[in-house]
DNA sequence: CGACTTTTCACCCGGTTAATCACAAAACTA
DNA sequence: TAGTTTTGTGATTAACCGGGTGAAAAGTCG
């Protein structure tokens, strides 16, 4: 979606700082000031080109933030914390951040979460998919199926299903190129294969898999038209879950005729 | 600054997952989804106010962060990932983007940053100065001069302390009162005491120290006029650095007469 | 006392987003 | 089937915020 120009360190750590909330000109005043150390508007505005007029506000911000110390001299002197503290100083407020989230979702969230959904879902996006697998995998209690193509292995999957093993769940791998077999066998040696008469890998596919015999979802790679071709084509998935859903339906039929073979 | 409106754990949610970047109907939603598990755009617009024309937009948000999954049947149905799900998402993004941001800081910081720094800087807000205590306190080789009152005893100032002291620095905490005392005492033993004149804790006072007689920081408090009195007074500190700074000179001079009685 | 520089302030402009409405397609009901 | 409600999309407006600019006030220096 967005090519994030990270060409320089600098631009980078702009980005952040947007990211967490800074305005534009405070995040390259910031980043100004690191590199200088410490200086005036006037120093801060030629090396970041912030308007010099608009250095006090971002300064202001920054300030009130605590990122950013002052000496009340004419001409005013700015002098930033160090790479290190600032750095401390986002990681603790994420962490305090995301941990309110946690609490606040964990008390919204209604105690049983229902197993079964009717109907068919969608996801995008690679990571999404790979989420809602590991989260699939990692509701596993006897058996996962699992088919994928290489581009898609991915380390999280990896550990997912080996923490599955080692619960009891069996792993049956199909159709998988000899690279994905030899890879997984390495990080997962217990996980057996299946011969399936089609190699998954072949076709313009994606990711198949099912667990439990409830739930299933099928992901294929898609190049989008008009996307730039250089990256990696994106993933779009569809899932099911529960007994007589009818994706599970359709995949426990053509598991079965394969795994009989 | 902000007293932010924690009451509930949904507008704890929301407050959150704005911070996080989502627009405020994305947030809404995402809530109401959580609460409701699955929806649809009306079911979604009831438990969160969020106009009905308008769910469809904050799903395309939400389902491009991989936070939903839609179902494509007439009517729509929205299914959101679970609360933990969510939250190991966030916890990751959050630490992917510290980390990138961290690299580039120290990409971008010169080499070496210098001690000593001309003149007398400011710093305003409770965390904000005990950020700078403790990075003072951590650059200490000999010796550290402490004062402070109670309410601003933080378990990360004693932290640095303890872990000063493990370096083999001298601890001398002066004119604190007896909670105080035995607090430090009971966390940082090793830590000397001595009488001072005046009982810091007494003044409207913050703290008070000096760090290799080369670092020198002070705080106090203060009641802002038109701020919520229920809240804590706010603190504001200057500090300064090197052997000839001024404000090192003078707290070397008082401590000087201080510590020889 | 001028000629600067530094600092503050006020304003404009553009983009974003919340919010409302209009409308067509789909689903439901009688 | 006709009529009514529900659902989804797109257009439109209004409010707000942030970036950008310039004028004026305050301060500095020769």
């Amino acid at each position: 979606m967005n090519t994030g120009s990270f060409d320089t360190p600098r631009s980078a750590a702009v980005e952040q700082l947007e990211q967490f909330g800074l305005s534009a000109y405070a995040a390259r005043t910031f980043v100004a000031l690191v590199s200088l150390e410490a200086g005036t508007a006037k120093d801060v505005s030629e090396v970041s080109d912030v308007p010099r007029t608009r250095v006090y506000d971002a300064i202001d911000e920054l300030h009130g933030r605590g990122l950013v110390d002052v000496r009340h001299s004419s001409p005013k002197e700015f002098w930033a914390i160090s790479a290190e503290t600032a750095s401390r100083k986002f990681e603790r407020e994420m962490s305090h951040r995301v941990s309110v989230l946690t609490t606040a979702l964990d008390d919204i969230e209604p105690t049983r979460r229902t197993e079964e959904q009717r109907g068919v879902w969608t996801v995008d996006e690679r990571e999404a998919v790979t989420d809602r697998v590991t989260e699939i995998i990692g509701d596993a209690d006897d058996e996962i199926v699992y088919m994928t193509v290489e581009e898609l292995l991915d380390e999280d999957v990896i550990d997912a299903l080996r923490s599955a093993v080692d619960r009891g769940v069996r792993i049956r791998l199909g159709g998988v190129s000899s690279d994905v077999r030899d890879r997984i066998r390495e990080e997962v040696p217990e996980a057996e294969t299946f011969d399936s008469i089609w190699l998954w890998s072949d076709t313009p596919a994606g990711r198949l898999m099912m667990v439990d015999e409830t739930r299933a979802l099928v992901s294929v790679l898609v190049d989008d038209e008009d996307a730039d071709p250089t990256d990696l084509p994106s993933e779009t998935a569809i899932w099911g879950s529960g007994e007589t859903n009818s994706l599970v339906v359709v995949l426990k039929a053509i598991f079965a005729w394969q795994l009989e073979r």
